[in-house]
DNA sequence: AGGTTATATGAATATAGCTTCATATCATTA
DNA sequence: TAATGATATGAAGCTATATTCATATAACCT
């Protein structure tokens, strides 16, 4: 049977948005969708939220593969990983036919 | 300054998302993008699940404005109720340069 | 009315996710 | 090498979500 949407590609889109659907990490994702990168202290000023919180956010983050690090001396500067996140959101973003 | 996606609509977005985001509702989501509408029973066959788990989550779905149904003697039907699902389903269908 | 089928509901438990706090690591600079 | 700044980590508590089980409701049929 043939289906609307495949459930494999469903899933993944739904992967990431649910990794994203969460105030603070919407925040992270909008942050990094308007700068290359940005050091954790940068984000948790931004977002006016604790280092320890913003950091636990970002690590999972990374583990789940929707956000990359580097360290630059005692920063470490964090950056949209995946192409999929931001197609992701380009797409949700250009669909106009969306009723939102 | 301007953003790539306004936050309003990837919130918007992912809480949908979000929502569907579980296997047994991915399940239920993608029966109900090829069938108009199916009862509780046909969807717990078909997804091989219990009539009480699945009755919480379509429950669930429903309030959250997802799903909607109706009584047809014995039986309740649900179908996606939202056109914002479905677009937003279709959205992600559409999308190709999604590199999944 | 009584039995049967379909579905919902509520309580209890289990699991997952978030937040906070204290502390550890690691790089830098004095 | 000691002090400081940036970030990570781990444990504890908390909140939310999922699952299960028992039972309730509602419609239908005999």
């Amino acid at each position: 049977m043939e289906t609307l949407l495949s459930i494999e590609k469903l899933e993944k889109v739904a992967f990431i948005l649910k990794t994203i659907a969460h105030p603070l990490r919407i925040g992270i994702v909008d942050l990094l969708t308007k700068n290359d990168q940005l050091s954790v202290n940068e984000i948790c000023k931004k977002l006016n939220a604790e280092q320890s919180l913003i950091s636990h956010h970002l690590t999972n983050m990374k583990l789940k593969g929707i956000l990359s690090s580097y360290r630059d001396g005692k920063n470490i500067y964090y950056s949209l990983k995946l192409k999929e996140v931001v197609k992701v959101i380009e797409c949700m973003e250009n669909c106009q036919n969306i009723p939102f």
